[in-house]
DNA sequence: CCCGATTCCTGTAGGC
DNA sequence: TGCCTACAGGAATCGG
């Protein structure tokens, strides 16, 4: 399930593989994704010289010469770097041909991804420009969240999963973040102090820097960008670990609905 | 504006 | 063993 590091971790892997490159050949077999891919995009990316990949959320921008590809891995894309003779398989929907002789190939059983190509400024874009800070980033601490949440009864972990929020907090990382913070994930984000928001903020920031350093979290798809699995499963103290004793008191962990996404958590250590 | 519910999709796990 | 159903989840969008 890509979240930030899970993307971080592919753009790691893709990005010495791009840079410098030409896209000789966009390869489209599937165009039926979580948009449909534009018709004629083949040939605007065909002859793209790549100059950098960035990410902002959890979209991938690969930016060159002519325009900036978008490209986002829903719940079950991945990239991998293969010889572009290595016939497709199945779900394999995308293939950036590169003059390397390689391909950057896409992967999806789900099709919850996506593929735009921009000409002119990428932050433009509507799917772009209402996202909130980067976690990672400067602008994001306990104070943007404590401001964020001014009025607002949401439950807390829903609200940092929220985009216009905080980008790239998932349902893994939510979990565990809360956790690591010591807030109970249904509290009203209203009324969470400005010393508990800095907690939070801190606790997203470590886990998903360690989620990146593991290489992200492979709970069944996630591969990087040759096909291995990501190693922070075994640091989730709480997902997934329904009926398991909590790290911290030993309580078993509960699981339970919080706006539509099973959610885990100590009831008695957060609060 | 706020917020909960619904929607897209397919592989997998669990129940019987 | 095999069939059927429920569930997983990012995020846009809808409805109240």
């Amino acid at each position: 399930m890509p979240e930030l590091p899970e993307v971080e971790t592919t753009r790691r892997g893709i990005a010495p593989h791009l840079e410098g490159t030409r896209i000789e050949q966009l390869v489209v077999r599937e165009r039926r994704l979580r948009w449909p891919l534009a018709t004629g995009m083949e040939q605007s990316v065909a002859g793209a010289r790549v100059m950098q990949v960035g990410r902002r959320a959890k979209y991938l921008l690969i930016g060159t010469d002519r325009g900036t590809g978008l490209l986002h891995l829903g719940m079950s894309g991945s990239l991998r770097v293969v010889p572009a003779a290595l016939p497709a398989a199945r779900h394999d929907h995308v293939d950036l041909v590169l003059d390397s002789g390689r391909c950057v190939r896409f992967n999806d059983p789900r099709r919850f991804g996506s593929l735009h190509w921009l000409e002119g400024d990428p932050a433009g874009h509507p799917l772009l420009a209402h996202l909130g800070p980067e976690p990672l980033g400067r602008e994001f601490d306990g104070e943007w969240l404590y401001r964020a949440a001014r009025g607002l009864r949401v439950a807390v972990k829903p609200f940092i999963m929220n985009a216009r929020v905080v980008v790239g907090v998932g349902n893994i990382y939510a979990s565990e973040a809360l956790f690591q913070a010591g807030i109970h994930p249904r509290r009203p984000a209203g009324r969470i102090s400005l010393a508990r928001m800095q907690r939070l903020a801190a606790a997203i920031r470590e886990v998903l820097a360690a989620a990146i350093d593991a290489g992200g979290t492979t709970l069944r798809d996630f591969t990087d960008s040759e096909g291995r699995p990501g190693y922070f499963r075994q640091h989730l103290r709480v997902y997934g670990r329904a009926g398991e004793p909590c790290p911290g008191c030993g309580a078993p962990i509960r699981q339970e609905v919080i706006g539509q996404r099973a959610s885990y958590f100590c009831h008695a250590c957060q609060r």
